[in-house]
DNA sequence: ACTGACTTTCCTGATT
DNA sequence: AAATCAGGAAAGTCAG
């Protein structure tokens, strides 16, 4: 069953610069996330620093956040336009932020707007702020859930890059508001419920990894199946589920093929994770 | 309670 | 021939 796999790719997505850049690639060094494992917006470092003085890392953070909190169509934005400090992110026109993400470019500039004028807490009320934004921009479309967005777009964000990259901004574990802490999304590493986004944390993950997949082609998002044993026992514990076999997490696996999170390549080589479902 | 999305389980046939 | 892969069918799970 080894190899199986599968060989998937995240398809390019042209809105994505590169949809299977990764948080590391993006910010080069560890220093830019340190223990940003189980962050969440309550304790993010970017709620308590102003935009101006936000790293990349905050600006990622934030984003990761209004994808989150307000679902934001993460397959809309150029997560590369966003690899930039606060002070530059401050400097971006709303006509900018448009360029770089589209309709939600509108949302992310006026929330963005809200926080220098207003500060942090904008976000004291879930319900207030979601209004604003609803106010802000009726005629705007309101972005799908991230989520069907990760897995009808094969791109992962960095993130998520994957499932192949579908993950984009799942990667952070936002969750800033009152009750949001369950609300999991993102990066919080290996407890995804889905598939995909345990196979894309996995991919992303070299200290879980532990060999079970290995990259063939990382700029094509395919990967291999190395220990295909050692993978369903993994993803059996995720689910509390003691008969989980290969072959049924490969039954699974194969499914996504038709909703387009997974292609199949040639059967000699490793699965490729669609775009949408690659990291950013 | 209903529904839809997603996963699990079982199975058969094809391919290696 | 055995192992592995592919995919249909149906049941199970869970969130909205």
């Amino acid at each position: 069953m080894l190899d199986s796999v599968t060989h998937s790719t995240f398809l390019p997505n042209t809105s994505f610069c590169d949809p299977l850049m990764s948080w590391t690639d993006l910010f080069g060094t560890e220093e830019y996330y340190p223990g940003f494992e189980h962050q969440t917006a309550c304790d993010s470092y970017w709620t308590s620093v102003p935009p101006e003085y936000w790293t990349k890392r905050h600006v990622w953070e934030w984003l990761q956040f209004c994808c989150d909190q307000y679902k934001l169509d993460a397959n809309s934005i150029s997560f590369c336009h966003f690899n930039i400090s606060g002070l530059q992110l401050c400097s971006m026109s709303q006509e900018e932020f448009v360029d770089a993400a589209g309709i939600c470019g509108e949302y992310l500039y006026f929330i963005l707007q809200n926080i220098r004028t207003q500060g942090y807490s904008f976000f004291n009320d879930a319900d207030e702020t979601k209004a604003s934004i609803k106010d802000y921009s009726q005629n705007v479309r309101t972005g799908r859930d991230l989520r069907d967005h990760l897995v009808q777009a094969p791109y992962f964000t960095d993130e998520e890059t994957e499932v192949q990259r579908a993950a984009d901004s799942s990667c952070l574990k936002i969750g800033s508001l009152k009750n949001q802490e369950s609300h999991n999304h993102g990066r919080s590493s290996l407890q995804s419920s889905h598939l995909w986004e345990f196979v894309r944390d996995l991919l992303l993950s070299p200290e879980e990894n532990c060999g079970i997949l290995e990259w063939e082609d990382r700029e094509q998002g395919i990967f291999r199946v190395v220990k295909s044993e050692a993978l369903a026992k993994m993803w059996g514990q995720r689910k509390k589920n003691d008969r989980m076999t290969y072959e049924k997490l490969s039954r699974a696996l194969r499914y996504y093929y038709k909703t387009g999170i997974l292609e199949r390549v040639d059967r000699r080589l490793p699965t490729v994770l669609h775009d949408s479902h690659k990291a950013i």
